[in-house]
DNA sequence: CAATAATGCTTGATTCACCCAAATAAACAA
DNA sequence: TTGTTTATTTGGGTGAATCAAGCATTATTG
């Protein structure tokens, strides 16, 4: 997503720092991606995998279609960065693992993505407390 | 973007709360493109066109490739929602508007997009001036 | 148990976003 | 004028995303 996502005619000034912090985070997040090499949706992908799980998990918890994951997972097999092995329960099943190159690409991008750990702490510990409260109540 | 941008290894629960919101309000503007049969980048397009400006301007204000916004404009224009001028002073240049049209797709995505105002509108005026505050210390 | 249905995933087809390199045309500069 | 920059488009390519259809395999259930 190169292109923002808003902003709607921003009626109040805390809209508008929404409207940019949104779009800062999606830039931030896309750049660390980019950094080594992956598109967002597969940094996303390789960052679910802390334990092995199936694609239809995948799928329900990022909320796409398991067609989608089948894409994302292949490549990110073809850059050697995940196995799919099959499930010894269910022989329809495919459990999708990072290797170590994966854990390691994935580690090098938590690193990259730096935007939400600086931003928070910019903040002291109080703020941050206030921030998080703030946000819950806004989420509803 | 069905797929969000994080969490990466969330460290804090600031951190955390700030992906939720990042993630809703990137779906929550995605589902009210697709009310309206728009994708999100053509409704961005289209929300920033209140006044007509060249391509070349929304390029760099969205910050992507010129090409790119070529093709969106172009099917905003297919659907009849702009239009597109040769600039009178400048005939390398064209003049993207809104039509009329556009002008009322454009106004019912501004209302289909909730989540902004509701979230802001869960928060008391105080509460407002604050988040405004600490997102814009967060933000650097 | 056999027929049927549901599940997990993949394939194929399509649309769109996005980027890059190259082309065109017009403005501008030397 | 000649050459250069500027505004946009075109063409080529990758990838995300969705839908429909297909294939196994598991689960039902009559």
């Amino acid at each position: 997503m190169a292109l923002p996502n808003g902003p709607v005619a921003t009626s109040s000034e805390a809209e508008a720092v929404l409207f940019d912090l949104v779009d800062v985070y999606d830039r931030a997040y896309q750049a660390a991606a980019a950094e080594l090499s992956l598109s967002a949706a597969q940094a996303c992908v390789l960052g679910r995998l802390d334990e092995r799980r199936g694609m239809g998990a995948l799928a329900e918890e990022l909320g796409c279609d398991a067609s989608n994951i089948t894409q994302i997972v292949a490549r990110l097999e073809a850059l050697g960065l995940v196995t799919r092995e099959p499930d010894p329960r269910d022989r329809r099943a495919r459990l999708v693992a990072r290797t170590p190159r994966g854990d390691d690409v994935n580690h090098r991008f938590a690193t990259a993505f730096t935007f939400a750990r600086t931003a928070v702490g910019r903040l002291s510990p109080d703020e941050q407390d206030q921030l998080t409260a703030l946000l819950r109540k806004a989420l509803g």
